[in-house]
DNA sequence: ATATTTTTTTAGACTAGTCTAAACTTTTAT
DNA sequence: ATAAAAGTTTAGACTAGTCTAAAAAAATAT
């Protein structure tokens, strides 16, 4: 059994690592975890004893298969809680992360297993990153930066890369969810920033970094 | 805001106080808590200071005014998730208690307050017991124990007093629910137990015990 | 190739909560 | 009324997790 603690560390080392591919490095976590590099060697030992972690001094820390699957599992948990706040408790998509954070610690395999059941099985969360099953699968789709579409041709909003409240609150404004049909209607040079064309009828300009946060599918 | 360790003391100082009534004392909360007196003295002496309790060294402790409001929100954060537990994800009414041991130490009032709504704003939890509402007012209704009750009159089964999972199997298998309309067949003088009539149809034998932690209205 | 900078680890200390063992108070029994 | 028993508190130690400061290793720059 895990402290909430080592579930956090391992959550960020799984994140670092895109997915278990990469190390990652003590400073990372650090910086992740908002914390000093002393204290992250010290858990980091401690996550390597339970072969968690592979672990070389100085040489950072790789996930194992075993690490990677309890990351997998928080990280289930945790969509899955968002997806319950919005969906049944009609919270809305930029309030849920930080109860989410303290959900996703909650013990019961049983617990967790209904609640998919209740929610419908769904297999993405409000900000469209996708739920791992409870074997750890991951469906993937391929989905690229709305930056990176070429100028009018149709696209789906899919996911938000990194959904800070206030980015949120900002595209609901605009008018932009997940599932939203959109197309690029002018690059503009000078700056990067796009003018898109959201469910057909609502022209807004939007940045450079907010179109390379917003991934579509083609 | 209290930790979670300080959230359970209150909680079991409130239930041994009966609500805030009487004093309580060390070895009692430590009995409850399933811990050791040196332990409990040194948790109380924290809540003293942050005034959840008055503290007289040597004569045990009694819940302030504060204390009690704090105590009734966990109460009431943990009935409601039982409830929860049972009415959305149909777990039974055995295997909510330590779920909901859990999840009554989450912290987001917006959280509480759109589960309690979600909810329709439920009055008792699956077991009978009276959910505090938003200002921890409880709404009371005088229950006597079945045992008390004279025989052929007819009463509805209200709560159960001490719920252990296993006493709460028992109940389903033999037909008592709450709600459950039943009278007082025989009272057997030997051992005191009892032949009851549950919904009109169903006849058993219940122990002394049973009927003692059964409580009624008339 | 060596010196400097950066990063990581170790050492030692701190808080929250727990424990055992010993000291101290209160209660109970004679 | 006093001795024994029972219950409570203190003292000191332990674990989990954190920190700062110093030491050690690696990376970088000349």
């Amino acid at each position: 059994m895990l402290s909430f603690t080592e579930e956090n560390y391992l959550k960020a080392i799984y994140r670092l690592s895109e997915g278990g591919t990469k190390s990652v490095l003590t400073s990372e976590i650090a910086e992740m975890m908002s914390t000093k590099a002393a204290s992250v060697t010290d858990m980091i030992k401690k996550l390597s004893l339970k072969n968690l972690i592979g672990y070389e001094k100085y040489y950072g820390v790789k996930i194992t298969k075993q690490g990677k699957s309890e990351a997998l599992m928080v990280i289930r948990k945790h969509r899955l809680w968002e997806t319950f706040l919005v969906e049944k408790l009609q919270f809305t998509w930029d309030e849920v992360h930080d109860v989410a954070e303290q959900l996703e610690h909650i013990q019961s395999n049983l617990l967790i297993e209904k609640l998919d059941e209740f929610l419908g099985f769904p297999t993405a969360d409000p900000h469209g990153h996708p739920i791992p099953d409870k074997n750890g699968k991951i469906q993937t789709v391929r989905q690229i930066p709305l930056a990176d579409l070429v100028t009018s041709k149709k696209c789906v909003i899919r996911s938000v890369k990194d959904g800070s409240p206030s980015f949120l609150q900002y595209l609901s404004k605009i008018g932009v969810y997940i599932g939203a049909p959109v197309v690029i209607l002018e690059k503009i040079e000078f700056d990067g920033s796009l003018e898109i064309l959201i469910d057909g009828n609502k022209k807004v300009f939007i940045s450079r970094d907010a179109a390379q946060n917003l991934l579509v599918t083609e």
